[in-house]
DNA sequence: GTCTATAAGGGGATAGAC
DNA sequence: GTCTATCCCCTTATAGAC
């Protein structure tokens, strides 16, 4: 059992796991570059994290938890226009999408690398991901307008071609086109 | 040096092994998986792809020369009429995506599985890409519209949006998504 | 000669022991 | 923290079958 002042030591490794999962993907980065780049023994970090797929899914726990964060704050008052939100929420997805240091949706990324969607750490992205499309689902929803679903597929494809486009270069335009549409989309329901 | 002959070994090993790669991923299948699945010795193989990395280049060659051939097929006779031409590539790719048997782009998979776009495998799939992208930006610049670009960027990011969407359970709603929001978006230009 | 089958080399993976 | 066990990776080399 990892003490209670180990919470540092604990953020210190998922911080550093992170930054290499991001950067060069799971199965590319080993245990011992891990213990290197954190800077601590073997010991601890498997005090901390068990088993690699634990500290994966703390990984894919900490980037869910930190855009649901900022999710959070874009939408904050702007439940009554549902509308505003959307846009809101487009472009959060587009300011982290084009954040020079983003190296794409870890739980889009994870799924797409290890395919693997019915337990463990897959099953947490999954499930992160439907609740990301329900909170679209739920928003359009209160929009009056007729053949809701419709538009919030629309509205989800578009932002999956944004997150889709996270590590080319042309993710700035990306972005535009991306905002753009989804406010034309809901000017036009 | 293979023998001219030997072509069709050549296909079946190179099938085999874009199936697997399809399946699972690149770094998940190894070599000896391969030559099992292609039912030959390690020899050959390495006598038609002298390294992974070859048989890995083979394998997103032959997945660009069918999407070409399928592209060029439903573009033929549309030259004319640059917005049929359009729609009608959004509906090829949404075929795609929606066959079951589709594991994703392998282009765009081995890129955002790689992450190394400056040489071998992942050079070729950036070019391939850069060239659809192109494809869709001579169509839309004949398409006598103001700002072609913002249009053209739009395009491309639902054809991004419906790719993403290929290995999770809503594609076929994606596909509906796409091709409507495509002819919309000509509709309106 | 051309293939298959198998072993071996050198490295790195996860995980556990001390 | 180091050291070890076990496994799998890519690749090459050897040995045998047709």
């Amino acid at each position: 059992m990892p003490r209670p002042t180990d919470a540092e030591a604990r953020d210190r490794i998922l911080g550093a796991a992170s930054l290499l999962f991001e950067q060069h993907g799971i199965r590319a980065v080993g245990m011992a570059r891990i213990v290197a780049e954190a800077g601590c023994g073997k010991n601890l970090l498997y005090r901390h994290f068990p088993s690699k797929e634990d500290l994966v899914l703390a990984h894919l726990q900490r980037f869910a938890e930190q855009r649901d964060r900022s999710t959070a704050a874009v939408v904050a008052g702007l439940e009554r226009v549902p509308s505003a939100a959307l846009v809101a929420l487009a472009r959060e997805v587009a300011d982290r999408v084009t954040d020079p240091g983003f190296g794409g949706c870890a739980l889009r990324g994870y799924l797409r690398e290890m395919r693997e969607a019915e337990r463990g750490p897959g099953r947490f992205a999954l499930g992160e991901i439907q609740k990301a499309r329900r909170q679209v689902d739920e928003l359009v929803a209160r929009l009056d307008t007729d053949d809701p679903e419709a538009l919030a597929g629309r509205i989800w494809v578009v932002l999956e071609g944004l997150y889709a486009s996270a590590p080319y270069p042309d993710r700035d335009e990306a972005a535009t086109a991306a905002v753009g549409l989804v406010q034309e989309l809901l000017a036009a329901a």
